[in-house]
DNA sequence: AATTTCACTAAACGTATGTTCAATCAACTG
DNA sequence: CAGTTGATTGAACATACGTTTAGTGAAATT
């Protein structure tokens, strides 16, 4: 007895890169996305996807061929929709570097991106990396793009702005690492994690550094 | 046939906290900080812990009665090396703000304390401290009490050295976040991390801050 | 010397879990 | 309507792994 049909909604069958319909592919990602969220990498067992997403655990299987191959996608898709806002911030920014540097502190601490299972998420990957250099690339390399995107708007913020005496690099790391610490407080607080304090907070580092800009 | 007979060195039998000598479990817990950050924590076996201390498997369970009790060891085995570390550069300096946060910066990046093993195992429980309160509880509370120092000598410095106009708490929080991402420089690059350019791009951050104590 | 204690081994046990597979049902095709 | 395709189930399989336990030998104790 096939509890789920195809559906006239679903008929759009796009199959890429594996079996099955986008739509059930997304409910069995958005399931494993809470079951490493609430359970961590290590107890997350494709039972547990399968009943949160009230399939049985054949049907995981059927749409990604090894577990292996699920946890993967996960991470493309949270990795996806990370840069994705990234890039929307810089973008909607027009080339103005005052206006990026926000939007993208701004878009970090956005609950939809930065909600605490995607965070949770981000941060078990990143503590297998070391074990599994396919999880390290993948975590590795956005946070190296959004090092490289911070760097090149400090630095012309410091050329255009007139803030010569600065050491670009110097800014740029540390701006970085202010936004992913902050960050790490959705990891700790949950739900209860003060967003906007956050972006006060990441402001405050930048009107310390660009006074002119960011009063 | 006991391979591993009490020796007249090993006499010295402390039972704290569970059974065996500490040399013993002291070897059992290298093994596991190495596996760990080998193979992470989701492939962590105690068969793979005990080949790599020459032990079988059951000589673990006798020291560590469940594995959780030894994963837990561990992350105190580390976090305690971390905290004594830091203790250590903050007294040293004898209460000078700027000696203090100049050897913070040094011993975080000391090959002793910060070898690569074990600040991946340090990720590896961070990436299951959503899943695992008692995890978020150590690593947390070693991350607030850094933050708390950082903060304080920030304060002291920002009053004693005539920096009035910085925002302490942004200063200090860009500070913290700046050390964990050059941190997490030696989880990606390994053995291979540079850590003179670290250390001169965390004072480079700092010279910005404080030009006239950090030059 | 006899007895107890401690550290350890090796095998056994039971369970959890990733994966496979035959059967089923609905939807689409011609 | 008959036949094909695709999605799903549910059970079976194999195995990996944490834990238990009986047994062993050396050291300590009496």
């Amino acid at each position: 007895m096939a509890r789920h049909p195809q559906s006239a909604a679903l008929k759009l069958r796009i199959v890429r890169g594996g079996a099955g319909t986008l739509a059930r592919r997304d409910e069995i990602l958005a399931a494993a996305i809470r079951v490493i969220a609430r359970d961590g990498l290590s107890q997350t067992t494709l039972e547990k996807v399968a009943e949160l997403a009230g399939i049985s655990p054949g049907t995981v299987t059927f749409h990604f061929a090894k577990k292996d191959a699920l946890l993967l996608a996960v991470l493309d898709r949270v990795s996806d929709e990370f840069e994705r806002a990234r890039r929307a911030a810089i973008t909607g920014a027009g080339g103005d570097p005052v206006a990026a540097l926000g939007a993208l502190v701004a878009a970090t601490f956005d609950p939809a991106v930065s909600d605490p299972d995607r965070v949770a998420v981000w941060y078990a990957f990143w503590g297998e990396a070391n074990a599994r250099r396919i999880y390290l690339d993948r975590v590795g390399s956005l946070d190296k793009s959004n090092l490289a995107d911070l760097l090149g708007l400090c630095r012309q913020l410091i050329d255009e702005g007139g803030y010569a005496h600065l050491d670009a690099e110097a800014v740029a790391i540390a701006l970085a690492g202010l936004i992913e610490y902050l960050w790490q407080g959705i990891l700790v607080d949950g739900p209860r994690f003060d967003r906007r304090a956050a972006i006060r907070q990441a402001r405050a580092y930048l009107s310390v550094v660009f006074p002119r800009h960011f009063g």
